[in-house]
DNA sequence: GTGGTCTAGACCACA
DNA sequence: GTGGTCTAGACCACA
């Protein structure tokens, strides 16, 4: 099932949010391949948003081929592993992007390796105890 | 010495390229504390830019304590030690965002440890490579 | 309601004279957290000022955290609280400012005491004699 | 005898640091009435200021009365009690502008009262401790 | 010379 | 429609 929810607050856009939305969804497998997405104007009406937003999160997804639509049927989710290989895909991208961001900083590889060891310890041991 | 370089075609916006330099000058001790900067006029003029773009990079770097500024008289380095304090807890930040992404994606700490590894041990072997 | 006011003359900058018109009206209760306030060109065209100076306002209680905005969405008023403490914590530094002065001044405790009490008394009766 | 502190680091303009300096050191009685001042450049060298920053001052405190001029034989100190009472009004004016703050910011008079006596009391107890 | 304020106006992504 | 970025350029106080 899909249900989404967005963070009017966040700086991050509308359109993300819900791309990332589905993502996730279909990379836990909380959803399967090739079920039916809710119409646009389903969640444009569920979460009091644009239609265009919804459709702009749509388009770009089935642009880059995680989910599919049939006309006038409806927008099916993607094959699953895809979503994850996706997200990892993303995943890298973003932590290296990182990597880059701390040697530009003047921290040596060691003085990174050490700090996203701390960081992850700690984060670690957070994500523990809240569960 | 203060020389920075800015990429007129990146999606970053100019003037966070620019307290990006500054940050990062500052952090490796390549400029002093106290040290005058460059005016907003030029650095402006060096780059080709609007005094405008760089007064505003100046302007925030000033509200984070990072340098301040005296009308009529100029723009100095904050202490050193703030900057790289300062970088270091935004590349902390930046880094817990990563992970709650991760961990949001649906991978587990330990696959995110790996993943983390894995990106930095490529990562690591192309920046030695380099030199 | 949101209904600025601003005087040209003034020698305090147009930015700075309608944050605190923001600051007021939220403190006094008369907009509500989380209500839309008006769009910078809005503001911009019923004021007669350029829309960028309204920006600047505007970026400002941002970073303040007095205001949120969400691009493409619009600005809305933060909880109104922070408002109020925020103005009263402004109030209280300058009167330390004025305390310090008097004291570098030359004046004692007690002398500034009185001429505190002086000041205040005469304004105090202009302003009931005003309703 | 004049001896001028400046702080090159506070916003205030160096003009009116050095013109706040000399009216105190007046109105407290530190130096007297018809007494002669240090010359321009000589403050300005020990300072290590721009002479016009200086000029500056001297010109607006002879306009205002404060201090007089001897073309060929230098500046002199006015009658200190023009001085006092010069301080005394400027910090009778401050505290205006602050209550009309105050009013403007939804503070009922009773309410400023309180405040006043608050702000009051902290800074009375912290400066008696001082000594 | 320096930074601070403001205008007029363009172009962008997002909703 | 919204806010965000940037340019070009004026004028100010201050040093």
């Amino acid at each position: 099932m899909f249900s989404f929810t967005i963070d009017q607050h966040s700086r991050v856009p509308l359109f993300v949010q819900l791309k990332e939305q589905v993502l996730i969804l279909a990379a836990r497998g909380l959803v399967a391949a090739d079920e039916q997405m809710p119409s646009v104007r389903q969640v444009a009406a569920d979460l009091g948003i644009n239609p265009n937003t919804v459709q702009k999160a749509y388009h770009e997804l089935e642009r880059e081929g995680l989910i599919y639509s049939v006309p006038g049927r409806g927008s099916f989710l993607g094959a699953t592993d895809s979503h994850r290989q996706y997200l990892e895909s993303l995943l890298r991208k973003k932590l290296l992007t990182w990597l880059a961001e701390g040697a530009r900083s003047g921290l040596s590889p060691e003085a990174i390796r050490k700090l996203m060891h701390e960081v992850y310890t700690d984060w670690q041991k957070k994500e523990s105890s809240h569960e």
